[in-house]
DNA sequence: CGGACTTTTGAAGTAATTCAAGGGGAGTGG
DNA sequence: CCACTCCCCTTGAATTACTTCAAAAGTCCG
């Protein structure tokens, strides 16, 4: 991947969407380059948070842990998406772990480049509150899922939401385009592999999914949302 | 309340802290006061987010509530803090419902306005990425707390962070400053009144904590914490 | 073709909700 | 000042949705 490259990804990236070519050039030369290979950590839960970084492809999970290993997963990461956000604001250590899935690049940059950049590029430090923002708002909207409605439910709302940020078109559906485990969406939608399975053999039996192993495919759009949105628990 | 005192407690909000006094005199001058009276609300859920807003003092509820009726708390603003966040970024509707608890004073920008004393002040804006930034981190702890732990473990974090958040030192333990009923406690914790009160009554039982109506004092923060920290769940 | 990981499915167990009823405090109005 | 009323809280009993336990069957990769 090549400088000229770099410079257009950056553009488009959530956190630098905006700024003129000749800031982009400036932030694209104060970054270190990273590649990780599949399954290699970006930083781990408790690693003092010194970097901030863009994805320019592949993609991470974010996960965190508890004292007795129980794990939940906070969000998957793609292209154009920021990792770190804790080093945007001087927070001393990374929430979460964040681990590539595939072959993942990134580019990087130290906590106090990040903050410099940001206090002479205001359309930056905007974008971060953006960025902040929304995910601020979509924890809001799970937290309440959980709290409020049952697993079934759940489930499908985080199959949708999955779909929507991670859809890929096919001939029979929609394709969740990574390898994604029973055990991954138990994580996500506050439940066990047991019913996670047993779940979506029911809606395969209806013809509402089609999955096989760490692969789901949405047939049935709207009979997945009619689930999430039913009125009854 | 006067002018002067407006601007030093401006000085201290989470949001404005660190800005010059000159610049603080500007904010102010561009700000709209706002008072509500014990029930009323700021913002409902679905609102245009036009304003953004300080807590001067008093304090508010937020809460997000379900199509069919079910409500969780995210949070309580108090002195200093911000309500409205969707406001500094343009989002377009506030994601929850602010309501004042007490007799509760606000100052108020458009979100024109903030946007663009965050452009100028790069200060203001890397302040808005920290509040927001901790505000998600809290998040994922909660969402965290409510996949993997038993009710009484949440129950004994949820009334922990209260009591870090608006303990008040008295003669027999720390009390919660506000009214908190067994209902809200729920509605935080993700669980019903019933077991909340069972919980409560168990632990007044062993000294724990005392309750009354809508009130709650802790008398050993050390034995909750035990319970909230205990690794077999 | 062996071995590790993922998924499925049944059966038992249980934590917490739901259902139901009663009791107590605070405030109001006579 | 007392009674009435509205909330809020408590507590028991029944129910259940989901987890936990257990075992077997697939599936992928070297």
């Amino acid at each position: 991947m090549d400088r000229q490259v770099n410079l257009d990804i950056l553009g488009t990236t959530e956190i630098f969407r905006g700024a003129p070519a000749s800031v982009l050039a400036d932030i694209r030369a104060l970054a270190m380059r990273k590649t990780l290979g599949a399954g290699e950590p970006l930083f781990r839960q408790g690693d003092p948070a010194s970097m901030f970084y863009i994805v320019l492809s592949g993609r991470l999970r974010v996960t965190q842990t508890t004292s007795d290993g129980q794990q939940i997963i906070i969000r998957y990461l793609g292209p154009g998406e920021s990792a770190g956000y804790t080093a945007l604001y001087g927070g001393d250590c990374h929430p979460g772990t964040a681990t590539a899935l595939d072959v993942t690049e990134l580019l990087g940059w130290s906590s106090a480049i990040i903050a410099d950049i940001m206090s002479k590029h205001p359309t930056i430090a905007m974008n971060a509150v953006a960025v902040l923002g929304t995910r601020y708002h979509d924890m809001q909207v799970r937290l309440r899922e959980l709290s409020t409605e049952k697993v079934e439910r759940r489930i499908a709302h985080t199959i949708l939401r999955l779909a929507q940020q991670a859809g890929r078109r096919t001939a029979r559906g929609i394709e969740i385009a990574f390898p994604l485990s029973r055990q991954d969406l138990a994580e996500m939608a506050g439940t066990t592999l047991h019913t996670v399975s047993r779940t979506l053999s029911a809606w395969e039996e209806q013809g509402l999914v089609g999955s096989g192993r760490r692969r789901v495919i949405v047939y049935k759009m709207d009979a997945l949302t009619a689930i999430a949105e039913e009125d009854r628990d």
